[in-house]
RNA sequence: GCUGAUGUAGCUCAGUCGGUAGAGCACUUCCUUGGUAAGGAAGAGGUCAUCGGUUCAAGUCCGAUCAUCAGCUCCA
């Protein structure tokens, strides 16, 4: 323990239970961690004082309350992760003197650092610095905190450490701080504001998984540099862990479950980026289909059909096209007998179709809200790179519907949609929803369409909507669309990353832009707003996040083969069949087997292509007219009657597999 | 689009130093008629992504193109 013994002033620290502790003076983080024990210290990453995380070799100075960070909290993740970053940096640099380091943070899995040298890393140069890195670890190197004038950190970094990415970010990024911190361990010195392990010796495994091309500062006019990814742990233990579970999210990746399951597929010879859907993945599109225009019908939708192309003027007049230049696919152009050229575009959007058929007639304040749905295909020519099976294609079917209302009518049809989506998500069985409230960006006023005025009007609108639906939401700033802000629902993958579906989108560009109105009751012509919006967003992007969500476990409403009969020998065939045909006439997705193959093959069939439920028969069930059902991943679930079984499969198709209706106000 | 990796039978993958193509599963036929996760045998199946180059000789080496994968940038 740190003493001063000339003056033995003591500090009261409050621990997280409540009790209360006599420190002196200049006693680190690290004290009170060996203090309150010897596990916890070897464990603590940092120290939060008077909830402030800072350095375990950080003094107290005054009365506190403490808590002392771990690997198992996400801050200290993020600080382990952080300092495993500079030490990477650390390694390269040893191992490759001369390379540059740009950023190094860390990230939800793990943490980067973007490095400039002249070398291209290699999976192999990977393995090297991951031993580098652990040699590092085990010399035990303290990590030290030095802070330092921001005049004099630019000196340091441009005369010992020669780093210009640094000497950028103190001249630019930094330019408003006085002091900055530098971190030291050993040869390797970084500019950081922490904090950090207290030693290297606390890194005990890293894998090193990528490298990427990245640009400085992610601007695409800047030099390019290599960005290595890796993940870092206290424990062997823990990195084993990690690796067993992102095998297990690999089996979850809905390219590699709709091949086993043949439920879609991409063919170069149709061109990347435009899945098409096989049969069984046929089936489940079109129960979602049938499960929304169903609820549609009920919440007062009106659904219509527009083509594939329209003409190019069309999206010029929306203000679309130009937004969108980038990712269309080129127009069509036609040259009639005079030569005159007309020009189409594959419709990138369902919106200024609606809006014509909204137009096509005089609207009265009573008709309105005027609900348009369609599912509606879109084609964009997004970059090669971004292509990702269902999740990011070139051509997909939104949900989409514009919805028509009065100024008076807006936020309660914001909250109608937003609610209908919720409905759609809790059906789905999707609990985990992160909902984003996307805003424009003020400095960059170029992205958008429309006054200030009205994105005020907008952004209130949205939030006064998200607040009155009591959605937990977080801010993006700059996610909105060209035409308005929104509101995003946003779901995971099997591998963690973040995939947007729903969305409602406020718009009151496009009524200007289409010259839409309706006669008030004042006999006057007044302008609608728009609300953009679609539950489930795309349904093949949907139905991509779905299969990984549910590993091809589908719920028995959603089953391409809801169920299928597996005869024991050739002599109950008869029986089998005539099962079959009472389910087909009760309207169960069912098969039949009639291989000649033993049961125990044909369970072990049925159960790798997920089929919900088997309906085995043999000569025992033919003669008590009964069916012996198996579940799938569950077992035998024991002998029904023809009638009982089909009925159980009925009840559990109509409630969705839902023990209780999910919550709506509508 | 950028950086890197990958592309061999329907699927999953071997293929050494450049010497002319291999397995398992699936498929077809035959045997087997069985009780809750793989019965047996035989057969068929390939322009080694495409195009070009080096070489006596290319699945293998080189280049380009296409596609896929990871990340970056961008979006439902």
């Amino acid at each position: 323990m740190s003493q001063n013994l000339d003056q033995q002033v003591i500090f009261t620290v409050t621990l997280p239970d409540g009790t209360a502790k006599p420190f002196p003076a200049g006693s680190t983080g690290m004290d009170i961690a060996l203090e309150i024990g010897r596990r916890l210290a070897r464990e603590a990453v940092a120290i939060k004082i008077d909830g402030r995380a800072v350095n375990l070799s950080a003094p107290v100075t005054a009365d506190c309350s403490i808590e002392i960070i771990t690997f198992d909290s996400p801050e200290g993740k993020e600080i382990f992760w952080h300092s495993a970053s500079h030490i990477m940096a650390h390694a390269i640099e040893e191992l490759f003197p001369g390379s540059k380091f740009g950023a190094g943070p860390a990230i939800e899995q793990g943490f980067y650092y973007d490095v400039s040298s002249e070398h291209r890393f290699t999976e192999e140069d990977l393995k090297a610095i991951e031993e580098r890195m652990l040699q590092i670890a085990g010399r035990d190197i303290r990590i030290v905190r030095e802070e330092m004038p921001r005049v004099q950190a630019i000196e340091y970094f441009r005369t010992v450490r020669e780093d210009p990415y640094k000497v950028e970010i103190l001249t630019d990024t930094l330019k408003e701080t006085e002091t900055v911190s530098l971190y030291h361990e050993d040869g390797f010195t970084d500019l950081c504001s922490g904090p950090h392990l207290f030693s290297t010796a606390a890194l005990k495994a890293v894998s090193l998984f990528n490298i990427s091309a990245s640009y400085w500062r992610g601007d695409q006019s800047r030099e390019s540099m290599q960005r290595i990814y890796g993940i870092a742990f206290p424990s062997e233990k823990l990195l084993k862990a990690h690796l067993t579970a992102l095998e297990e999210a690999k089996k979850r990746d809905h390219r590699k479950l709709g091949q086993e399951l043949e439920l879609f597929m991409l063919s170069p010879e149709i061109g990347s980026g435009l899945p098409v859907w096989l049969p069984k993945g046929a089936v489940i599109r079109q129960e979602l289909e049938s499960f929304l225009k169903e609820e549609q019908r009920r919440r007062g939708y009106h659904p219509v059909y527009t083509p594939h192309i329209g003409n190019i003027n069309l999206y010029k007049r929306s203000g679309h096209y130009p937004y969108y230049s980038d990712s269309q696919f080129p127009p069509l152009t036609y040259h009639d007998e005079e030569g005159k050229a007309e020009q189409y575009l594959l419709k990138p959007m369902n919106c200024p179709h609606h809006h014509l058929i909204y137009s096509s007639k005089m609207r009265s304040y009573r008709d309105l809200p005027v609900r348009l749905a369609e599912f509606g295909t879109v084609y964009r020519h997004e970059q090669s790179g971004e292509l990702n099976g269902l999740v990011r294609a070139r051509g997909f079917t939104q949900d989409d519907s514009h919805i028509y209302c009065r100024p008076d009518q807006l936020v309660d049809e914001i909250c109608n949609a937003i609610d209908l989506t919720r409905y759609v998500f809790a059906t789905l069985g999707f609990t985990e929803v992160e909902t984003r409230l996307s805003l424009h960006d003020p400095l960059n006023p170029a992205k958008y369409g429309g006054t200030a005025d009205v994105w005020e009007q907008a952004e209130k609108d949205v939030k006064e909507a998200a607040d009155r639906m009591k959605i937990k939401y977080f801010i993006g700033i700059g996610e909105a669309s060209f035409y308005g802000p929104k509101i995003d629902f946003i779901v995971r993958d099997a591998l963690g990353r973040k995939w947007q579906l729903g969305t409602v989108q406020v718009d009151y560009v496009m009524p200007e832009r289409f010259d839409l109105t309706y006669i008030g009751s004042d006999g006057q012509k007044h302008r609608p707003i728009v609300i953009h919006r679609a539950p489930f967003g795309s349904m093949e992007r949907f139905i991509g996040v779905l299969i990984e969500h549910t590993a091809g476990n589908f719920p028995l409403w959603l089953a391409p083969v809801q169920a299928i009969i597996l005869p024991i020998a050739e002599d109950v065939h008869n029986y089998a069949a005539e099962i079959r045909d009472a389910m087909h006439a009760a309207g169960i997705r069912v098969e039949l087997d009639l291989r000649n193959e033993k049961i125990g093959r044909k369970i072990r069939e049925a159960e790798l292509a997920k089929i919900p439920f088997m309906v085995i028969v043999g000569q025992k069930e033919k003669e008590g007219g009964t069916v012996s059902l198996r579940r799938h991943r569950i077992g035998d679930e024991g002998a029904f009657s023809i009638q009982e079984m089909t009925e159980k499969l009925l009840n559990e198709i109509a409630t969705k597999g839902l023990t209780t209706k999910p919550t709506t106000n509508a």
